[in-house]
DNA sequence: ATGTCACCTGCGAGGTGA
């Protein structure tokens, strides 16, 4: 079963670019963020089947979609934690398959940027809720994988100039050890577990030619409950569509599970 | 590099977010 998560930066701007790639990816699930739509805005015909979110403000920001082709037994939109929060970023679907079920939680985790302002620490306790929310879903014992945009440089190795990022939410040495301590539940970066060369980018910004210079970063994931890693395949960057034309900042990644 | 892109309001260009 292919599970793919992919930032489209607004699926208006990213219809064609997104159905051309659908069409020859063929993923089973595919987690998309930055929607930049509201549910009755996505084009559902571009999937087989699908459940999109969300709650308020995913007009103009935010927004994740889900979209399958086997029908969700239960979806859950929104991140438990703060009814506050109405920032439309976190949607998780289950699916029955052969050997069971797998859940697949698609999150667009806070940029955090400027590190000064109030939306680094809305970062930084959304990643706090996180943790929570797997802590929880550990306790089920069954497959899982939590995709998405996280704009969360995990290590030196995964951005092309670590100094130049220093200042930045996506490296901040807080924003990292959140995401080192949620690895430390027990989850498993697919990516990590099948590939170990440094400078595997998902992220080439739109300035400065950072395409053309490879100056890119690795902050789209996709987190395997330890049920999960049992059964990975494979787990791959497609970095093929930053090169056509109008692309999106992101490129996706998909990963392989034998269920 | 103050470098680009997308979406909103609302009809033109500026604000916001990334």
């Amino acid at each position: 079963m292919k599970i793919a998560t992919w930032n489209i930066n607004g699926i208006k701007a990213r219809l064609e670019t997104v159905k051309t790639w659908l069409a020859s990816a063929s993923p089973d699930i595919a987690c998309f963020q930055e929607i930049k739509s509201i549910d009755e805005g996505f084009p559902a015909e571009i999937f087989e089947a699908r459940a999109s979110t969300s709650p308020s403000m995913a007009r103009r920001f935010n927004g994740v979609a889900l979209l399958s082709k086997i029908p969700f037994d239960e979806v859950i939109r929104g991140l438990p934690g703060d009814d506050d929060d109405v920032q439309a970023r976190y949607i998780e679907g289950v699916v029955s398959v052969p050997s069971g079920v797998v859940r697949v939680v698609n999150i667009y985790l806070p940029n955090g940027n400027p590190i000064d302002s109030d939306k680094f620490p809305y970062k930084l306790s959304w990643m706090e809720r996180l943790k929570a929310r797997v802590k929880e879903l550990l306790t089920y014992e069954e497959p899982f994988v939590v995709a998405g945009d996280y704009n969360v440089i995990p290590t030196p190795e995964d951005v092309y100039d670590p100094a130049a990022w220093v200042n930045d939410a996506l490296f901040r040495p807080e924003t990292r050890a959140q995401f080192q301590s949620l690895l430390n539940l027990g989850l498993t970066d697919a990516f990590r577990a099948c590939h170990d060369e440094p400078h595997q980018f998902t992220f080439w910004d739109y300035q400065a030619g950072a395409w053309q210079k490879n100056h890119g970063i690795r902050i789209d994931h996709l987190l395997l409950s330890p049920q999960a890693a049992d059964k990975l395949v494979s787990c791959d960057i497609d970095s093929e569509p930053r090169g056509w034309e109008k692309p999106s900042d992101h490129v996706p990644v998909v990963m392989d599970l034998s269920v």
